[in-house]
RNA sequence: GCGGCCAUAGCUCAGUUGGUUAGAGCACAAGAUUGUGAUUCUUGGGGUCGCGGGUUCGAGUCCCGUUGGCCGCCCCA
């Protein structure tokens, strides 16, 4: 069809869209609730300085900026996390701890469209303030888990890789790393999945004389580490170093992973220090949820971010928060055949001979529907033959057949349209024989 | 921001070396059938062939541009 389209990246919600967004939607919310988070909302549009803040200049460029009519630099929510902060600050004085919210909204990242990427999308977050200890972790990770075993995957469709900033910073401390150096290190050590030693050829390029030699051994020891999957290696591979903070963080990891495997979810963690997430304002555990047999890109991400909030003007508050998008989420759905059935059925379908009989079936039709049942009927006057075509169609459960003789007798017919058999009944009881009748099933 | 592939009905697609009025299946609607749902049959609506330009006697088909989609790269909060 000529005329407009939507604009890339943006997506329309057909009905059967929409169902299959609610289904998501649903899950998530049962899972937060379940848990006892709180739901929250917030502004689509913001301050651009409150991006920039949190991620940096750079990110401009991958937003939906713009200069309002009053003259302010804004910018569409690319996500929660920096207002989420906001708000917690602003009252961080007021909030029982510990804080667990949640919310479902929808995020606009200025970006080229790809499969599992788009530039409107939904993302369910969940953050957990003032907790500085890995409960928090151990809530989060627990609650990502059901977000989505909620849908019926399982731990062979999805696995939770667990890492750590800290761990790393102090890992590299050991090796004889500077920050400058270890954060310039992690960025390789992000690439290295996708582009294996050359990630390293930046850094390296820095070196000189000792370092330079030394260098192809320490390589060696991080990617020793990267490979690290079990909670007995990491321990053993630190033992060697003797270094409090190191041992400390290992107390840390132990905590979670004990936390977590007790609620019965052990299957689900894979110890994975190749994790470090991009952007740099994580300070301690890091985590991502994966898709076990497929190509799609990461599901859920999140991770401790304890410098945040006062960073944006808050009080110093440790957090520890994640988010988890449709747009991946329906792929995989998709993929495992978990997507439910699109089903509009009403409860009840009305049959009504013609003019006269219509004005009676308004006024049932009218008091079933107040009642709570969902009931349909055809607009237009109709043969029977097609009115049970429609109501067969409909998927509803009974049809209700006004039709002169019924009237005439003062009753209504009942037929269950899925073993087709009939009875009358009173006008005057037609609710109470409906609600009986769909009991009855 | 960079590169590759693609675009014909609501959906899936066919359309010959460029040649008359662009087709099929599914879906939708009506009828056969004025008190009972299947199947079947008949019929119908729906397309500026994504859009714009060019080549040609003639373009869905060839060329250029553009928009959109898909897939990589960059990035991924």
């Amino acid at each position: 069809m000529a005329g407009f389209q939507s604009l890339p990246g943006f997506r329309d919600f057909y009905p059967e869209d929409f169902s299959r967004r609610q289904h998501i939607f649903r899950t998530w919310r049962q899972a937060a609730s379940a848990f006892g988070f709180q739901e929250y909302d917030a502004p689509v549009l913001e301050p651009l300085d409150l991006y920039k803040t949190k991620s940096g200049d750079e990110i401009e460029a991958q937003l939906f900026s713009f200069t309002d009519k009053g003259g302010r630099e804004v910018a569409l929510r690319p996500e929660m996390t920096p207002t989420v902060c906001r708000m917690v600050g602003a009252k961080a004085g007021a909030l029982k701890r510990p804080i667990k919210w949640f919310s479902v909204a929808e995020f606009y990242r200025y970006e080229r469209a790809q499969k599992g990427r788009l530039r409107a999308f939904n993302q369910f977050n969940a953050d957990i303030f003032g907790e500085a200890g890995p409960e928090a972790e151990i809530e989060l990770i627990a609650l990502l888990i059901q977000c989505l075993a909620g849908f019926g995957l399982t731990k062979d469709d999805f696995s939770i890789r667990l890492s750590d900033r800290d761990l790393w910073f102090f890992y590299l401390e050991a090796l004889g790393y500077n920050l400058v150096e270890s954060r310039a290190l992690l960025t390789a050590i992000d690439r290295y999945e996708k582009a294996g030693d050359k990630a390293f050829d930046e850094f390296k390029s820095s070196l000189s004389g000792d370092r330079l030699e030394e260098f192809p051994h320490k390589v060696q020891a991080i990617t020793g580490f990267m490979k690290i999957r079990t909670i007995e290696a990491l321990v053993e591979e630190i033992r060697m170093f003797h270094r409090p903070n190191l041992n400390a963080r290992l107390d840390d990891w132990r905590k979670v992973l004990a936390g977590v495997t007790a609620m019965g979810l052990g299957d689900f963690i894979t110890v994975d220090l190749s994790v470090v997430r991009g952007l740099a304002y994580y300070t301690g555990f890091v985590f991502e949820a994966f898709d076990r047999k497929g190509d799609l890109r990461a599901l859920a991400g999140g991770g401790r971010y304890n410098d945040l909030v006062k960073k944006l003007g808050g009080p110093d508050l440790p957090a520890v928060g994640f988010a988890i998008g449709d747009v991946t989420t329906g792929l995989l759905l998709e993929q495992r055949g978990l997507t439910p059935a699109y089903v509009t059925a009403p409860d009840v379908y009305a049959v009504i001979g013609g003019e006269p009989e219509r004005q009676a079936a308004f006024a049932d039709i009218h008091a079933l529907r107040a009642a709570g049942f969902r009931v349909d009927y055809p607009f237009k006057e109709l043969a029977f033959g097609k009115q049970f075509k429609a109501a067969s169609e409909s998927g509803a459960k009974l049809a209700l057949i006004y039709g002169g003789d019924e009237l005439a007798k003062g009753v209504v017919k009942i037929r269950n349209l899925t073993d087709r058999s009939e009875r009358e009944v009173p006008r005057d009881q037609v609710v109470a024989s409906v609600r009986e009748t769909l009991a009855a099933r």
